[in-house]
DNA sequence: GCCAAATAATTCAACCACTAAACAATTTCG
DNA sequence: CGAAATTGTTTAGTGGTTGAATTATTTGGC
């Protein structure tokens, strides 16, 4: 009870576009005063809020003193791997990019081991700095673009040519990053995340992205939405046209071949009504109201929005009563290593008290 | 707090196979055998669980006290209106049916007030005798073919023909059923929440359901998954072929031209083929394993499997990694009105709290 | 310039719900 | 018949919340 309230002070806050003071989070969150104050002690004292100058006059009565995320407290380390660069990232609680290492290079040629302890180096650089400047990286995630089982073993990533390959295992080889937990997702769902974050106000909507292949993050009230095995967003692989052009998969007519990046970049003419007509199922199963476009559609995104909307209005049954929202994603190719970065800090939004625990026993 | 670990007793009697005693509830919930009585005092007070007989004797000890359901409590009033046919039953907290009534008419020359006039002397029917078996009817849910929006409006019923019913309403003016609390579903919603009780262990699954529409409900994690605006499920209107068959929905090539009641009856040979491209696609994107086929598809599952399937392999991705499986509705034609009973006793289950108070308001 | 009104935050006694441990009740087994 | 086993209850203790009173700090009227 005392971890669930914990959490409710702390998403108060932290949700609160100005800084609230411990009444306005006992409004909000309809706890008593006492309580709050109580609460907010001990997240103070535990590093997560911090009491700022109180914010401008508004009437008689004491000031209140406003209370905002620490930026010197736990931090998430957010890594990426792709086709052609790797890329680390550490944000703060507040959801601050402070540090940001990219690296340009073709990953096809290099083996699995070579390449994630590639990574680890720059993870490990993005660590050190951070640490310097204050803050404590709580855990990383790692995208990659391809399937994930459980405990962080890709079981297949087709254009980085990885098979059944234990990342947590090689990252933790890296000695500045042992014992650090580390989670292994796709990249599209860990780029779903990243745009909960800045979209704000939706908490559904499918974002797609449109890379050499195209998967697609799904996220529902809210929460990404993984399926059973982890397995979900698989939308580049979705049958447009039965009779199809083959494709490596082993099936025909998939979204892949008309609304790839080689497809665009030979100027396929079927693109857009292609992904209208895969998007249309998603909104006819799922009733999703707001659609983001990312990777490399978010660029071209104007060209691509009339051909789609027509097969939205056409093939979506709903689409009389409201109409479906496009939009193109507001991170570009940093989604994902935001997304993964923003996972870690969002599990400690979720518990504090486990982040408090922990925080206590490093001075024990 | 209280809420909760009520909700919590109650579920983990209400899914165990035998009848536990307070000392196995303990055990299987982690709370103490003092707080379990405490919790339990309190549900058998307030008619939710009864004592039993010991069962079997095993070992040494003083014999336990078997705890139970109770068959005398709050009930669910499950209605259905259907093209053909008009439905109520009554559903006990241990999912018992107690009442059935069945009305078997073509709806579509009757205007919407006299069908739902009509449906409602048949839940006055069924409630007045279910109170007089000593059960207290908690309210109601209702069943329609067609997309529903929030507050019990029926916003269209294409083979209805309704269109913006407002089915609370029509429902309240029945003397016997004012005051109730009424809530309006899709019809393959509730019915995919009558599969989930029945189906025991899958809490993911798709449930499609072949009528003269299509229809799906989706259950995740053990949740019916309704989208935003309660239009999820319409698979009927996904596109199959691009530019196939002209749709009554303005579109071309929807799965309910090849697969619908009017397909199947005239031999349709693609009407498999269909289907698996359709459910290929959920299945992309969703990652469910399990699909259960229900409806008109029920009785000829046999006939339809092995086309479903041989679509499957090879447009669903992960296909190789681990099968998709496919069984047909263990409930018949009533799973719809059983879902919409169950969703109303579902909720004391997961609440028993509200239902506490309430009872005990009644003799106060 | 001072006092009343207003607002923020803390303190403190009471209370609710859970836990742990002792205890009472009822059986089986040696 | 008594020891061991098992269920269920009682009792004291604890963590965490509430509500009321208290303290702190400002604005504004006179």
């Amino acid at each position: 009870m005392r971890a669930h309230n914990l959490a409710l002070v702390l998403q108060t806050v932290a949700n609160s576009t100005n800084q609230p003071s411990r009444a306005a989070v006992s409004a909000a969150t309809g706890l008593t005063r006492a309580t709050v104050s109580a609460l907010v002690d001990d997240l103070v004292a535990g590093g997560l809020l911090v009491e700022v100058d109180p914010p401008p006059r508004t009437g008689a009565g004491r000031p209140a003193v406003g209370l905002t995320l620490t930026s010197t407290g736990p931090a998430g380390l957010g890594l990426e791997i792709n086709v052609d660069y790797l890329a680390a990232c550490v944000v703060d609680l507040t959801g601050a990019v402070r540090q940001r290492f990219v690296e340009h290079a073709d990953q096809r040629p290099a083996d699995p081991a070579r390449a994630l302890a590639t990574l680890g180096a720059l993870a490990a650089r993005a660590r050190l700095a951070a640490e310097a400047d204050g803050l404590t990286v709580a855990g990383a995630a790692l995208a990659v673009p391809g399937l994930v089982a459980g405990g962080g073993l890709v079981r297949v990533a087709p254009n980085l040519g990885w098979q059944d390959i234990d990342a947590v295992a090689e990252l933790h080889r890296v000695p500045e990053l042992a014992g650090l937990p580390v989670t292994v997702d796709n990249e599209a769902n860990l780029a779903a995340l990243g745009e909960l974050r800045v979209t704000g106000g939706d908490p559904t909507f499918l974002y797609i992205s449109g890379e050499i292949g195209i998967g697609a993050g799904l996220v529902l009230d809210g929460e990404l939405y993984r399926g059973v095995r982890g397995w979900s967003g698989e939308i580049g692989h979705v049958t447009v046209y039965p009779d199809g052009r083959p494709c490596r998969c082993g099936s025909r007519g998939c979204l892949e071949q008309y609304a790839g990046q080689e497809a665009l970049e030979s100027g396929e003419p079927l693109a857009a009504a292609a992904l209208g007509i895969a998007l249309s199922a998603v909104v006819n199963l799922l009733d999703v109201p707001v659609i983001v476009l990312g990777g490399a559609y978010a660029p071209i995104f104007e060209r691509l929005r009339e051909g789609i909307e027509a097969e939205l209005r056409q093939r979506v049954l709903t689409s009389g009563l409201a109409p479906v929202v496009l939009r193109p994603a507001a991170l570009g190719a940093d989604a994902a290593m935001r997304g993964a970065a923003d996972a870690i800090i969002r599990a400690v939004r979720e518990n504090p008290a486990t982040w408090l625990r922990r925080s206590s026993e490093r001075y024990a």
